[in-house]
RNA sequence: GCCCGGGUGGCGGAAUUGGUAGACGCGCUGGACUCAAAAUCCAGUGAUAGCAAUAUCGUGCGGGUUCGAUUCCCGCCCCGGGUACCA
């Protein structure tokens, strides 16, 4: 047989299309496999290699799991909204849902054409009003409920009890407290805003020079603005301990420890000199107290105008004017050194009464802790680097002692050097408090202060987060409306729920309002409303960040037509959690964040059945491609490059280049477009090269001559199994069934392992057989096409009907492997002298060691080996190895 | 700086409860077929020495443990990713 894979690819795929064969049936009597892949953005220029790499290993195991009797969810959609389509808007005025709408279809198609087994009758598309309702729905849920720190948990806002003094205080503050606690709210917020593109930009947005990356321009500057913006970090507990039970990527659950960022420390207040105010201060280290010898406040800190002496203001007010123009990039970088200024105040540290100075310094952000720390400069490297700047006093209470050589240790007890690690401390008593705590080490150190700080009613063991609120507002069009009005009043009310789905206007422009407003602040009809009462409202202009729409997908296929709630509960209950995720490892923290924290929070509202939507995550690499550059390092174009023998060099200057691994792009001409793959090799030759690459999860560079390989493996096998004499019909040879059953067992563990890659390879291994052998019974034919089959879906289904196989292949059983067959009659043991290698002795199985040991002496080989030696010692491990000890 | 990955032939990569290093594929070399080429099929292919049998070396570097180390321990080097004044 030729292999023909345009007739069989187009051929089956119909078959499946006509017989629907990836329909998921809500079917709860059989065992379930929910298995997602991270849906793309459909962006204009298609489909990019990368992303088949992760969708044909979630295929693979999909349509083996089916053949394991599973009954497998796996959807695909679209995460629609976004910025190219609305750029493109304002570029050319098509409406950014055209756009999409055909960028969605070419991915479709592209998708389509690899036989990917998706269920195509659950596809979404977050910018589809009746996905979309389900967001809004989602947000005005989040708008209702508070976090009931007490329980952990978060609840409904009509369960929040209002202090009486709140009640009595009036509706409006009522109202603000009943804000304070939302999870979503409407707040004032600092970002950036671009003068030139007239809208807010992302931190990422902004460069190390000051400008926009979008526009080039340095029109960037700082605003405050009232944003929406959720309350994650009172989820910040559940979200680090819900981590530990997921089977998840060590890496990427580390990198949601860190960017959760939890530390226990003390807060501690000092009394300010002359005021009756107090300074209070965030601290991990409140055992290093005697060391505290000045304080600093962020220049953001509500008590510095306060506190400002007369003859400090100017120079204060200057230095605050200053680094509000830094961009957040130069007052972060560590190499430009620390700068501050004194406010002429001098606070009182509690635990020996010193007088320290306060000071206003940027390199204390007001958005971690109290804004303001104690500065401990003997033992922490940034307070020791101001001190030294400002000559401020720096006195050593940790004595490092044995830790480190005796040069550096003078240093640090005099106050040279910092040291931050732990000691013993000195100069670390108060006997009029009744403290001591000299000799004691950090562990003590921190326990014994922080119970004196609390029964003196000074400061109380607290836990911080970095975890900030998320800023859930852009200046977009093209993304979901908040279905929220501001009253004339101030009220702000959300829509009903039956007023869901919020539509977009359609507007004339796409462009951004001259006040950093977003482009539906042009839409007049869509914008002013009026109540009953005649009371006029406005609604909210900003929409919704890209997030908000992956945020929750995976809940919606499970039930992606349901027009009367997000998804049937019963079917939830059934489908979830997610059994096996598979993306990037770009979204190791943002989306995999956003998202579990969402479904926590609907978790807690019983709209969900489990803590946790991913159980398992799987991040594949990226697929690179070689490029070349010169010894200079400047980067040739691959069609500019002539290879020779190994070398590389310039078409035109022939200078030599060498070969380096980058990420495809346009200037390189090495952008590889899966269509063109599909069309030369075909889509299972495609499926095979983005798993026998490498690893699933290794960075790994494409190269044609690959695909060649699996595209050449597969015509092997249609060739072989093609021809009707090569099959025939009896009793298979006995080393045939050895490899065939070898390679059941591998594969079937292999894609268990995500290990796909060795997987092809087995496979690889038993037609290499076949050719050796001639032929094979008509029956292993059959058993190797099952084994084939999630791998190479059209040529299996094609072989296996060519067999005489009336239904199709993907409904078959996975073939059970027979151990009889892999057992061997004979073990090959290498027998070493000193760990060296010699020869190997052919020996029955089931031998003892010592039988083992007899036979190995008795070799001639072994007595040449020895000649002249005297054995010391034998090593037999059965079924592995001899190893003679000579001397 | 800190955290997490990773260094194995010319290339992508196999092999780890410590037990034959280099499966499979690419590339290369030789042969068959062909007027020739492509395609295909067959054979070889870690390095060095040798006609060969074979020997020595060999999993980033330096040590250690062991009968035996790619695998375990200690100390370094290099590459990739994340993060960055979080007190």
């Amino acid at each position: 047989m030729d292999y023909n894979f345009k007739e069989i690819e187009a051929k089956w795929q119909q078959y499946w299309a006509d017989n629907n064969s990836f329909k998921t049936i809500d079917d709860f009597s059989k065992p379930k496999f929910y298995c997602l892949d991270m849906f793309p953005y459909p962006s204009g220029a298609g489909l990019h290699v990368g992303h088949p790499e992760g969708y044909t290993a979630t295929d693979i195991v999909c349509r083996y799991k089916r053949s394991k009797g599973f009954n497998v969810l796996h959807p695909m959609g679209w995460d629609a909204f976004g910025l190219p389509a609305e750029q493109y808007a304002i570029q050319t005025g098509t409406h950014p849902a055209e756009t999409t709408q055909k960028n969605c279809d070419n991915f479709r198609r592209q998708i389509q054409s690899l036989g990917l087994s998706y269920d195509w009758d659950r596809e979404i598309n977050t910018t589809d009003p009746s996905y979309f309702k389900w967001t809004q729905w989602i947000f005005t849920k989040l708008y209702n409920t508070w976090f009931d720190a007490t329980d952990g948990k978060g609840k409904h806002i009509n369960e929040l009890t209002i202090p009486e003094e709140i009640s009595k205080a009036g509706k409006k503050a009522v109202r603000e407290y009943v804000d304070q606690k939302r999870l979503a709210y409407y707040g004032e917020a600092q970002v950036w805003y671009c003068r030139t593109c007239k809208t807010v930009c992302a931190n990422e947005e902004v460069l190390n020079d000051g400008s926009h990356e979008k526009c080039g321009t340095k029109e960037v500057e700082r605003r405050f603005l009232k944003q929406w913006m959720l309350r994650i970090p009172h989820y910040a507990e559940r979200l680090l301990e819900g981590l530990d039970d997921l089977d998840w990527p060590e890496g990427v659950k580390e990198m949601q420890r860190n960017w959760i960022g939890r530390s226990t420390g003390a807060e501690v207040d000092f009394a300010l000199v002359g005021t009756d105010k107090k300074l209070k201060v965030y601290t991990t280290r409140p055992d290093t107290l005697f060391g505290a010898t000045y304080m600093v406040v962020a220049p953001e800190h509500e008590l510095v105008s306060e506190i400002t002496t007369v003859a400090q203001k100017s120079a204060v007010a200057n230095y605050i004017n200053s680094a509000a123009m830094k961009s957040e990039l130069d007052r972060t970088d560590l190499s430009k050194g620390k700068t501050g200024v004194f406010t002429g105040c001098y606070a009182i540290n509690p635990i020996n009464g010193a007088k320290i100075p306060v000071w206003v310094a940027d390199y204390v952000l007001m958005g971690y802790g109290t804004g303001a720390i104690m500065a401990v400069p003997a033992h922490d490297h940034r307070d020791f680097e101001f001190a030294q700047t400002y000559n401020l006093p720096i006195v050593c209470i940790l004595d490092p002692e044995e830790g480190v050589d005796t040069e550096l240790r003078r240093k640090i007890l005099a106050g040279e050097a910092c040291w931050s690690e732990d000691g013993a401390y000195i100069n670390s008593v108060n006997k009029n408090i009744g403290i001591d705590i000299n000799g004691l080490s950090k562990e003590k150190g921190i326990e014994q202060v922080t119970s004196w700080l609390e029964s003196a009613g000074l400061g109380k063991a607290t836990v911080n987060y970095k975890l900030r609120d998320w800023l859930f507002s852009r200046q977009r069009y093209w993304g979901e409306p908040f279905p929220v009005i501001h009253w004339e009043d101030g009220d702000v009310t959300l829509l009903d729920d039956a007023e869901l789905p919020l539509l977009l206007p359609e507007v004339e422009k796409y462009q951004p309002g001259e006040t950093g407003e977003s482009p539906l602040s042009n839409a007049g009809e869509w914008l002013h409303v009026a109540d009953a009462n005649g009371r006029k409202g406005r609604r909210e202009t900003n929409t919704m960040p890209q997030w908000a729409g992956s945020c929750w997908y995976y809940l919606r296929f499970i039930d992606p037509k349901n027009d009367s709630a997000p998804f049937a509960k019963a079917k939830e209950n059934y489908w979830m959690p997610v059994d096996l995720y598979v993306g990037g490892a770009e979204h190791a923290v943002l989306h995999l964040l956003y998202s579990r924290f969402w479904h926590k929070v609907l978790f807690d509202l019983g709209i969900v059945s489990t803590n946790e939507p991913f159980q398992k995550l799987y991040n594949q690499g990226m697929i690179l491609a070689f490029a070349y550059e010169t010894a200079s390092g400047s980067k040739v174009p691959s069609d500019m490059v002539t290879e020779k023998e190994g070398k590389y060099s310039h078409n035109e200057t022939g200078e030599e280049l060498h070969q380096i691994v980058a990420k495809m792009s346009k200037s390189l001409k090495n952008v590889v477009n899966p269509d063109d793959v599909v069309e030369k090799f075909g889509a299972d030759s495609l499926r095979l090269y983005e798993m026998f690459i490498g690893p699933l999860d290794a960075t790994k560079p494409w190269t044609e001559n690959g695909v060649k390989g699996v595209y050449n493996f597969l015509r092997r096998v249609a060739t072989f199994f093609g021809e009707k004499s090569n099959l025939t019909e009896g009793a298979e040879r006995k080393e045939t069934l050895k490899i065939l059953h070898q390679t059941i067992k591998k594969v079937g563990d292999d894609v268990e392992d995500m290990k796909f890659n060795t997987a092809i390879s087995q496979m690889m291994v038993f037609t290499n057989h076949c050719y050796k052998v001639g032929t094979v019974t008509s029956e292993t034919a059959n058993i190797f096409y099952q084994v084939l089959a999630p791998f190479a879906p059209h040529l299996a289904e094609e072989l296996w009907a060519l067999n005489g196989n009336l239904q199709s292949v993907g409904i078959s059983s996975w073939p059970q492997f027979d151990l009889a067959c892999l057992t061997e009659e004979v073990v090959e043991y290498p027998v070493s002298f000193n760990g060296k290698v010699r020869f190997r002795l052919e020996l029955p199985v089931g031998l003892s060691a010592k039988e083992v040991e007899d036979a190995a002496l008795k070799s001639d080989l072994t007595k040449k080996w020895i000649e002249g030696n005297t054995i010391v010692k034998i090593i037999v491990v059965p079924g592995k190895i001899v190893n003679i000890v000579l001397r």
